[in-house]
DNA sequence: GTTGAGCGTT
């Protein structure tokens, strides 16, 4: 299973290309999800990366406060998140 | 054409 990670104080400019890529210098990164608002469509500044669990740890260790697009960037573990589809 | 702490919906 992977670990999900948060990151945040994005630029609002940046892309997933560009975490999936900054976040693949350190481990497999198996998906990149930046959030945007759903209602008005702009980018809220930070995102999600799901890797490995000793990738995400290096990538948090070693991408927490690091300059991204001018900025530091906040990484750490992501809270876990309601399931979008309940079975029972 | 803007803004700046935060935790997401495919």
């Amino acid at each position: 299973m992977a670990k999900s990670i948060y990151v945040g104080n994005l630029p609002w400019s940046s892309t997933e290309d560009e975490v999936r890529s900054a976040f693949a210098a350190h481990g497999e990164v198996l998906s990149v999800k930046l959030i945007e608002d759903r209602e008005t469509g702009r980018p809220r500044g930070f995102g999600f990366v799901e890797m490995e669990d000793e990738g995400a740890l290096a990538a948090i260790d070693a991408l927490d406060g690091a300059d991204f697009g001018g900025r530091n960037i906040k990484v750490n573990e992501a809270r876990p998140r309601a399931e979008r589809s309940p079975r029972w």
